[in-house]
DNA sequence: GCCAACGTTGGC
DNA sequence: GCCAACGTTGGC
């Protein structure tokens, strides 16, 4: 099963608001790229993915899961992009910050490192264990 | 279709 | 607050 990485800056999203709104979710709005609007395209209902705070924060800190697949983004007034609904599965016990991911050698490929703009990102199998290990699932 | 200018993101 | 990386826009 595919796995994700969700990236919120959060003063506009956080993780805390995330689990405030509970098993109903909530839309992941304002992707406004072509290469993320591909992988929420990808998303199936029950996938999982991490949530990371960008900027204040620079940690994954919890795990989110896909409630519902890719629809029209209503805040897009260009109606080119779309958004799915996620909902908040559980926290990581320990943060893991993105001085922690830099430091394991076996995910100096996640795009996390590579393509660190892209705000929805594929996760591998093999990355997906190793973070979640690292914040103590 | 190219590419310069510009805007945004996000780490530092 | 700065700036590198990257995406988008628009003139040609």
């Amino acid at each position: 099963m595919p796995h994700w990485l969700f990236k919120s800056e959060p003063s506009a999203w956080s993780w805390d608001e995330q689990v405030a709104a509970g098993e109903a979710g909530t839309p992941w709005t304002g992707v406004r790229n072509h290469l993320a609007k591909k992988h929420l395209q990808a998303m199936r209902v029950g996938e999982r993915g991490f949530f990371y705070h960008s900027n204040d924060g620079k940690a994954v800190v919890g795990i989110v899961a896909v409630i519902r697949e890719y629809y029209p983004d209503h805040t897009d007034p260009s109606g080119r992009f779309g958004m799915v609904d996620l909902k908040a599965v559980e926290p990581l016990p320990r943060p893991v910050t993105l001085d922690a991911v830099k430091a394991e050698p076996d995910l100096a490929d996640m795009v996390l490192i590579r393509n660190s703009r892209l705000s929805v990102q594929p996760v591998t199998e093999a990355e997906w264990r190793a973070v979640r290990r690292l914040g103590g699932l």
